[in-house]
DNA sequence: CTGAAAGCGCTAACAT
DNA sequence: ATGTTAGCGCTTTCAG
């Protein structure tokens, strides 16, 4: 089948885009002209001008990104990984990163890890070899073959909500420890003591929120068990049963996110107890099904808009030539709903 | 601030990245050399090779994308525009095709339009400036300019959940009829007569999922009440609140897809009739959400991994010159859990 | 105000 | 087995 093939009549477009060579035929000037006219600068008669406007026109004439690119040294695209796109947190994530950086002019390739350290690494070689004008990296943790090539990475780079201790590399993260804190104090103020934190130890800013939690129960005469799990539902789900089995008069969790959460108030309503009558439950992040469960979970929001803001002006600066540090930590806001509650009248 | 600068000792790659003149000037042999070399498309005496790829690795060399693209005039690239990356089937989709598209050898170039028509466009145009060698479009619904700029596209375009009637555009859809009677048939299965449709007039494939609910219902004598919405979580709460009161005594609900479904249900509930109890509701789409809202959601299922694999194969094929029609609608199934329940006795 | 020409980094004939 | 060269499509001095 060569169904591609169509009679072309005089004028019409060629098959493969017009390059400016032909739109400088057509219009009878060079591509010089072409392109001082099409890239608006001034200098160029009027008349000129039009013939060039209207040949391209007539042409359907697009300028190649790729040569442009070549010859700028310059691709107008950032990249972005992320750990996992279905998580619900990165697709909001994903959404801020992209306007940002499209209303600064650049296209986003975006980059799903899918949880997996030597895809992230391929990646960043993908992006490289693209010559990108910067990656954007929304990764809970990093191998150590990541961040040795970010040490020396070829391209600008920023971190979003995660670090590379040993290094330079410019990042973003919530203020974790403080979110901890304030979902914690906010069981506290409700009466809770037998308090359950869930973390998910192979994340880098579990260990900062863990932290905050822990600052919290300090103050008051608390006791706080800790569980174990990946960032999930299901391991929030196992967290919450160890928790459960270790310390079975818990009133008030704690969990790293909000899929953690809502395992923890699935296992918490599987094993005879209520949501929030006998058990609170606070999630992290905010994500859009937060507020759609039953009972709407109390959160700690993080602002993605503002981390993808940061991100992309940290990146277009990079490319300006600048130089900066890190900001200090995005304030996060507690969002009461109604998964947390007075805690219950002690036995 | 000039912190960008290094002090820079013999061998060490040069401030921006080395070209294939840089290798070859290393290794002492031509860049054509150099050229095949890397390729690995033998052809060079073990010696040379040797040196070259030795030269390479010290300098850090990689091939430019850019040059190579303009050369090879493929970009090993496509573009991928979604309706809303917010809206939790997306993500999904994004996955699946960005799977495919990876396995094929190609990157992705995401592009949310949010919803906004004008914006779908301008990423359309993005993308062919940008030379992608195809573009999949996952939009509900597609304006009229976007039509037309796709009837002429100078880049091979499929569509997924969606078709442009008048056109030849290859496109992918679920079975969306078979969904909605499925679903419907469902209900009635379950001795439901009393039965309302959920449906969002601004999405393509709505008027066929309505229309398959309307097929089953004609057999039985049942009833049907439809309200009308966006295709979310307000957009069902306002469509059921139609419903209802047009037709108190509704047992059963379709909804177009998962998001109005647990909109339904919120206000099934806030009525004071319990799901299933009172009232039945199914979704469409199988979103993660849908097992954990409670009760757990009945659904109709998607294959978004098809979708994908279809687009990108469809696409590469395009790339390698060949042409070919759309395939039939993809098959779907029910899912059941717990959202949907016996209907209650007569009044 | 406009054109000629160089060159961005790479690959692929076409020599040798 | 390897080198020379043209050229992908564009921008930008440098001349005129």
């Amino acid at each position: 089948m060569t169904g591609q093939v169509r009679p072309v009549a005089g004028d019409l477009p060629p098959a493969s885009s017009p390059t400016i060579a032909d739109v400088a035929r057509h219009a009878g000037v060079s591509t010089a002209t072409v392109s001082r006219v099409l890239a608006g600068l001034g200098g160029a008669a009027p008349a000129t001008s039009e013939r060039v406007l209207d040949a391209a026109r007539r042409l359907g004439y697009r300028p190649s990104g790729v040569a442009r690119s070549l010859k700028l040294r310059t691709t107008r695209t950032f990249g972005l990984i992320v750990t996992d796109i279905e998580n619900p947190f990165f697709p909001q994530l994903v959404r801020a990163v992209e306007d940002a950086a499209n209303a600064a002019g650049y296209a986003v390739l975006l980059c799903n890890a899918v949880d997996d350290p030597s895809r992230e690494l391929a990646y960043l070689e993908l992006l490289a070899d693209r010559r990108v004008d910067g990656v954007v990296i929304a990764a809970a943790s990093l191998g150590r073959r990541q961040q040795a090539w970010l040490a020396e990475a070829p391209v600008p780079v920023v971190l979003v909500n995660g670090s590379v201790p040993g290094t330079r590399i410019p990042s973003i993260e919530s203020d974790n420890a403080g979110g901890g804190r304030l979902a914690t104090e906010h069981l506290l103020a409700l009466g809770h003591r037998r308090l359950a934190a869930l973390t998910a130890p192979r994340n880098a800013d579990a260990a900062a929120r863990l932290a905050g939690v822990r600052d919290a129960v300090s103050g008051p005469a608390a006791e706080l068990a800790v569980g174990e799990g990946d960032p999930t539902v299901a391991g929030g789900e196992a967290a919450t049963d160890q928790v459960l089995a270790a310390q079975p008069g818990t009133t008030g969790i704690v969990a790293y996110n909000d899929l953690m959460a809502i395992g923890a108030m699935r296992v918490v309503r599987a094993s005879g107890r209520r949501v929030p009558d006998d058990v609170s439950v606070v999630g992290f992040d905010d994500i859009g099904l937060a507020s759609l469960v039953e009972p709407p979970l109390t959160t700690v929001a993080q602002s993605t808009v503002e981390m993808g803001r940061w991100a992309i002006e940290r990146l277009t600066a990079a490319v300006r030539g600048e130089s900066a540090g890190s900001p200090g930590p995005l304030p996060v806001r507690l969002v009461v709903r109604g998964s947390t509650g007075l805690a219950p009248p002690q036995v």
